[in-house]
DNA sequence: TAAATATGCACAAACGATTGTACAATTCAA
DNA sequence: TTGAATTGTACAATCGTTTGTGCATATTTA
């Protein structure tokens, strides 16, 4: 990188001084009276110099990065990158810069960057953590750094998370088939111990205890395509199936597909799918996939005006959010009854 | 945030000097013969105090900021969230870490965060351009920033890129069609200018030449799925349709996907398609569709040797990597010959 | 015309970390 | 016992900005 210019080349060449200067490319001529010649000088030396201001010696001094970080388990997850998209689009419109960074799922690189994060300042913190550990997340929160859980939250914490209804859309889900007349679901869940995983988890056994139904299972142990791979290649090799399988993400759906395919099971002739999160291509699929949606633009959106509220005012009002799912109707799902 | 720990307190705390600190916290305390038993106890302190040094500071003085950025179009596309995905995880091999920046397939925001990357001294860059300049990414690189585009790069250019050899695929893609049967083909593109899409064209159009056709079209101006959507949409308002779609990236076929559901027209039986990039739903799609796919993991490793090698020295080689794309023959391409 | 006010700008310290060098204290050799 | 060598640490400058304050010079007022 040739040597880049700064304030101080500005200042040699303008014959004024660094003072001069960064007031005016701060826009603080008018305060401190800058001659409007001066001024002009200025602009155009600093735009013919190409000169950017150095964001670590800015934010060094002023102890303002207006930046926002955003940790995610996985970009390779359309469910995340969406949200990522969404936010990293939000956050432009608040005047603020998005770091996103890939967990990969994995604690101990959420911490580093967690780490880096603090490192670089940023201002806020939206985080969809791993799930497995909350100790550094509520660390910094307690330290003071204003922050947002978004999707993935802790229950038994007081920081802010906005999410969705899990326990109800997983209820719905498991409603919506025994309503068709499943009595023999499984589940494939996500990360065990996960609040969103635990939460559907639990919705979906109430509604088979609601109604009576006491065959049902729950397996897997990751929001992967290979769990929902690996979990349903095992299923069938059962002699006896369950009639509907309800997947608890859609990445772990894409791999229950897989499996379904290879193993010639027609949806919804032979079993039923529904699955929780939506996305366009369950629509194309060759049987459209009835889908519990979670409302990720407006998660996004109050996140962000929650976190950038907290910014703003010395005082933190911690707000938890849930949202409600909405089941998108479509063909995976056979009427059994009688 | 609660005032940070810095190395002074420590250097309180410990009753040392800042300097002994910094160099037992640095690893430096046997080239500068620092007691055991005060590294000890620096130590200790900075863990109980939880300290983390300031990036900023760090940074400032050294000018290295251990950071690579990467600038994507959109998120939202799974394409790119993918090669995100993918170095993120290789760039942290490489001991550094990844910025990443949605531009929103904005050029203004690609510029403006261009400018954000080189205020946070970034080392390295990799970036998918928007496509429709290259003016400030010319100039960052011939100020010395060394840089890989990905996917979209500048033909005229000497800057490194990876990309896939999008004439071929797209030659490929005309091919399959054409041995098929079909004489009569729609084209739906991205970004007019941008290069990929340009040489896609061109593939195709090539391969329509060779084979002596005259009737196919052009359509389309953005690697988007409402792109994809309105030029299905028109082109089924026409009584004459063409009997294969070639749509330039899964976003416009999804698109177009979309369309053709809604008309009932059924893939391949009343039109066939093929499209550029390849995804995991694409199997489990009511009739599996045939793409050309990318080689996404070995682009991503490739641009990351290629960036890295160009970090550690001072001169540079600009490597301009063309790789082949791939077939993925599935069910959407009916036989009408004859 | 002298005093008061306004105008335009620069000095120097500070942000937090790093580092060449200098210096005091200890140990060693003779 | 004294000078040399070794050991352990601190001083102070520096990275590029920002900013409170203060000092000239110019302008206005009476």
């Amino acid at each position: 990188m040739s040597a880049k210019v700064n304030i101080k080349d500005i200042a040699k060449k303008t014959g004024l001084s660094t003072t001069t200067v960064s007031r005016v490319l701060n826009g603080k001529s008018e305060k401190y009276r800058i001659a409007e010649k001066s001024k002009q000088i200025i602009e155009a030396v600093a735009l013919e110099l190409n000169y950017v201001a150095n964001h670590f010696a800015t934010s060094l001094k002023s102890g303002k990065s207006n930046t926002i970080g955003l940790i995610v388990p996985s970009l390779s997850n359309p469910f995340f990158a969406n949200i990522a998209s969404n936010i990293n689009a939000e956050v432009r419109k608040y005047g603020y810069t998005t770091i996103i960074v890939d967990s990969d799922e994995n604690v101990e690189i959420e911490k580093t960057v967690l780490q880096q994060f603090i490192a670089r300042n940023i201002e806020g913190l939206i985080i969809i953590p791993c799930g497995k550990e909350m100790e550094h997340i509520k660390n910094v929160y307690y330290q003071g750094l204003p922050l947002v859980l978004l999707d993935r939250y802790f229950e038994e914490l007081e920081i802010p998370y906005v999410s969705t209804d899990n326990f109800e859309g997983a209820y719905m889900a498991a409603n919506l088939l025994i309503n068709h007349g499943h009595k023999s679901i499984l589940c494939i869940q996500g990360i065990v111990d996960s609040t969103p995983n635990k939460l559907r988890v639990k919705g979906f056994k109430q509604a088979m205890k609601d109604a009576g139904i006491e065959n049902f299972k729950v397996v897997g142990d990751a929001f992967s395509v290979e769990n929902g791979y690996s979990e349903t290649k095992m299923l069938l090799q059962n002699k006896v199936r369950p009639t509907a399988i309800f997947t608890l993400s859609n990445t772990i759906a894409m791999g229950c597909l897989k499996a379904l395919k290879e193993e010639n099971i027609r949806i919804p002739q032979d079993i039923s799918l529904i699955t929780f999160d939506n996305h366009l291509y369950l629509d194309f699929l060759a049987t459209p996939i009835t889908s519990i949606a979670q409302p990720v633009e407006a998660i996004c959106k109050i996140a962000l005006k929650n976190l950038i509220s907290n910014l703003n005012e010395k005082e933190k009002t911690v707000k938890q959010v849930i949202l409600k799912p909405e089941i998108k109707y479509r063909e995976s799902i056979s009427n059994i009854k009688n």
